[in-house]
DNA sequence: ATAAGTATGTTGCATTTGCAACATGTAGTA
DNA sequence: TACTACATGTTGCAAATGCAACATACTTAT
């Protein structure tokens, strides 16, 4: 390892991460949008996953399934997403699915975000950018393998 | 863009960093090391960077002043840093400066921490490494530059 | 059939965190 | 000289977050 802690990619990457939350931040304050990154973020997971479980939702995102909780009940009271009762694996489970006001809202967000995140990637290599991606996409499968993750 | 947010490089970094704060935890626990990740980062920012002031200290770790102070506090109490009054532009400021229990433990931590470390780093090519390194420290300036960061 | 284990979700609580307001002190400007 | 702006740090507070304990229901082992 290098001398220090900060110099390792580990510090980097959640270094990165605070002013990539703050962009977002930024972001949602200008337009006003009325989620947080958070929610936004779970919405949008959502999409990508129609009909995943709380605790499941609560493992590929890895928050604390109390919080998950919360967060989910929170985009409820606000019609962005409705709960369903499902069988999973033979046991009843609520599925959280997002609605078509919760989808609008996500693509109304998505717009205001887009040209933003855009110019950051304008100034990154294609090239660059896959093999990041591919590089954090790696590293999360591993850390995923070895960490004991109680979720 | 791509499709959805989950497909982004933030979102990617955002997600990464969870897990390299809770491997960092893990180490944390599995040793009773007494420190958070966080308190252990910013004890080594101040062996990197001596005599740097609270405010200063808080853009460079991307935290709110307020919270800044109160983890120096956390870290003054338990007798891992003192603070000293300095002259900075002129102005009074206060400045934080690790003592030799805090380095001490500092060692004693990375060395638990290091070979954690370093079966994932041994994954990773180290060109890849390096790329992916100089690519969030890019992204990092660049948000700095174009953010508002009100610290 | 029963007991133990596991999965899922909630509640209460403590901790962490960021924000606004404030205090203090210096710099810049009229 | 007085006023305004800015820099730095603290306090009080609210929100976000994770944890432990608990409840409920199914699976597995005895």
């Amino acid at each position: 390892m290098k001398k220090h802690f900060t110099d390792t990619i580990f510090y980097q990457i959640e270094l990165t991460a605070k002013y990539c939350k703050l962009m977002g931040q930024q972001v949602f304050e200008k337009y006003n949008v009325g989620l947080t990154v958070e929610e936004y973020s779970v919405l949008d997971t959502l999409i990508c996953r129609p009909e995943i479980c709380q605790r499941d939702l609560a493992k590929l995102i890895l928050k604390d399934r109390a919080n998950t909780g919360k967060i989910l009940d929170s985009l409820e009271k606000r019609g962005y997403i409705k709960r369903k009762l499902a069988i999973k694996n033979n046991r009843p489970v609520k599925i959280a699915e997002i609605t078509d006001l919760g989808k609008d809202r996500v693509e109304e967000v998505s717009e205001k975000l887009r040209p933003h995140m855009q110019v950051v990637m304008d100034k990154i290599n294609n090239s660059d950018l896959a093999r990041v991606s591919d590089l954090l996409r790696e590293l999360r499968d591993f850390l995923n393998d070895t960490l004991e993750i109680q979720i």
